[in-house]
DNA sequence: TTTGAAAATGCAACCGATTGCATAAAAAAT
DNA sequence: ATTTTTTATGCAATCGGTTGCATTTTCAAA
């Protein structure tokens, strides 16, 4: 209720008769600080109450020790792991984390951006919206040096460093498991296809139907935004298709859950009708029945990864600019949504 | 590549010939200073790329203009919509958002919170973890005067302005629905009761059994950590009670949909053997089979609530140490998993 | 032309921690 | 006892906006 005064070190440095100088030494440890100082120092800043100023500190040191995370949504496993990951790196190096989600619109993710920008944070890790176009929005950090870096959602072109997963290789496997189970007409729902991940496994779909002497339809690829209702959509459609496909290829595992729900509402069976094959690995992939193949998506590893290599980045230890991409291993995990043969 | 120099507003008063108090308020718009000025400023600082620095402007002004958020957990459509309320509200009160998760535990609660005072947040809102047991680490906000609301999660004894829905209440129809659908043997399975959520949803079923003129029997109660494991646990369980209980209402989605899978692969039919209501309203109601009946917990509503009074609060407009308690409507969403009785 | 009020701008002292350099005190070497 | 080295501490400028108060400029009223 009662605003206390705010304690600052002069308070300190006046009560022990000791200048602010060696009280700001002592907080922090400072190697000429003699350890009795330091402890008196330690022990009155406790009583009293005292917490470091961030913003003189920032201010006169010119750094933030905070590094900003820009993600499409928070409310997915995989998100949420590789946040797990990253802040496991960060903590460690003691830095700060300020986590902005632009809920998968580029509008957001600008402002996220700017925000961001204008805190000053060290340095970025990003991974893109739904529908974002281009990166100027992240032009200013490259101005003043600040580094930037993505993860999962990138520009594959883009001259900024990446850590991703071989999209093209898990887009491959899953429609060569498809395959190999006998599937011989595999239709494939997918999202944007400027989005990096979504084009490369596309690019893998294809290639593995070419692989396996099956003819790739443009009419059996299916685009949409992911949402509960564009799924349902897509799964109307496959139905829809003549002759039906008897295997998919779906790029999330929350719209594949949602295709299997119409699957079955229209009385077909999974996997012996329909063969299906998610990506994330999501825990919705073991409450769904049948229980859904999917491709695991090391999400902790990879914010370990990025965040690790950031961190070098600023401490001097490595240059990012000399790694431009760095691909992490991912697995199709098989379960029943897929097995037409039995074992 | 190369670090451009900060641009600062002592850099755009020499080169306008203005004195830097002139440009500071310039740029904020303040009344005192001619339309063309604050035009020429506005425009140099545009050109230049300058940018306001907050640590000098949050060391002056002694106020951040920022709230600290702490959730239990992101992975949440609840906790999602809810952070989609409070960053409505934040944003056109033009203040900035720092968001911190506890991961369910006590610990990084803790080391958020102090994080968020060492960030000098001007308010706070939080829900509380799965293990908290006390609320001391709040209290450095308290002695500082700094505003603090919990939401959902909540102490419910303690002094501090709380936002939630009618745990009780929602629980009390909950399990008054399934006695109506002509259940007998309703079970519950449940979270630690020491979060207060958990403990008014039980005394709600517990209400609506005797009401129903159904007994209560704390064995058909069963507490877990809601986590995959645990749920499937509690579902054999529950299949192990003799007799087995043909309605169970679960205190959250995810667990209800560990559940039915468990149910349906002992062969029980859901509603028919046992019919199942879950909390929440997640995306997962619609996906499981059948449908799940649930309470639909008006989260972006939550948010935007708890974020204004917050606001107001800090405007002085209102005092929220005068109101305690702020209680939101929530609603049963009945579908198939509890329809025993066809309409 | 003078005067008074209103409008616009400037002065300078903050806010609190950091740090290069100087200095003082203590310990060691001569 | 004196000099050198080591160890501790202090001085004072700096980071970049903000703001109460003073001052100057502008413009209309007298």
């Amino acid at each position: 209720m009662s605003r206390e005064k705010e304690i600052t070190i002069y308070d300190i440095a006046r009560e022990l008769d000791l200048s602010a100088a060696t009280v700001s030494r002592g907080l922090k440890d400072h190697p000429a600080i003699n350890k009795q100082t330091k402890k008196k120092i330690a022990d009155l800043a406790t009583k009293l109450g005292y917490r470091s100023n961030n913003f003189a500190s920032n201010l006169r040191k010119q750094r933030t020790n905070t590094i900003g995370v820009i993600v499409h949504e928070l409310n997915s496993q995989f998100i949420t792991s590789v946040l797990a990951g990253i802040e496991k790196v960060t903590t460690e190096a003691n830095y700060d984390l300020i986590i902005g989600h632009s809920s998968e619109t580029f509008k957001k993710e600008a402002a996220n951006a700017m925000n961001l920008f204008h805190k000053r944070v060290d340095g970025l890790i990003a991974s893109l919206a739904y529908d974002t176009e281009d990166l100027s929005h992240f032009e200013p950090f490259a101005k003043k040096g600040i580094p930037v870096m993505f993860f999962d959602r990138v520009f594959e072109q883009s001259e900024t460093t990446k850590v991703v997963i071989n999209n093209y290789k898990a887009g491959y496997e899953a429609t060569a498991h498809l395959a190999a189970q006998g599937c011989k007409r595999i239709a494939h729902i997918t999202a944007n296809l400027k989005r990096n991940v979504y084009a490369e496994r596309l690019n893998g779909y294809r290639q593995a139907l070419l692989d396996n002497r099956l003819s790739y339809d443009e009419k059996r690829v299916l685009v949409n935004d992911l949402s509960e209702e564009a799924s349902a959509k897509a799964a109307r459609q496959v139905l829809a298709m003549k002759p039906m496909p008897d295997g998919v290829f779906i790029t999330n595992d929350f719209c594949a859950a949602v295709c299997m729900q119409v699957f079955k509402d229209a009385g077909k069976r999974i996997p012996q009708d329909i063969a299906v094959v998610g990506f994330n690995n999501d825990a919705i992939c073991k409450i769904v029945e049948p229980k859904l193949t999917t491709v695991n998506y090391p999400g902790i590893e990879m914010g370990e990864i990025v965040a690790r290599n950031l961190i070098n980045h600023l401490h001097g230890v490595s240059n990012i600019h000399l790694t431009n991409t760095i691909i992490i291993k991912s697995e199709l995990i098989i379960r029943e949504s897929s097995m037409k043969k039995q074992t």
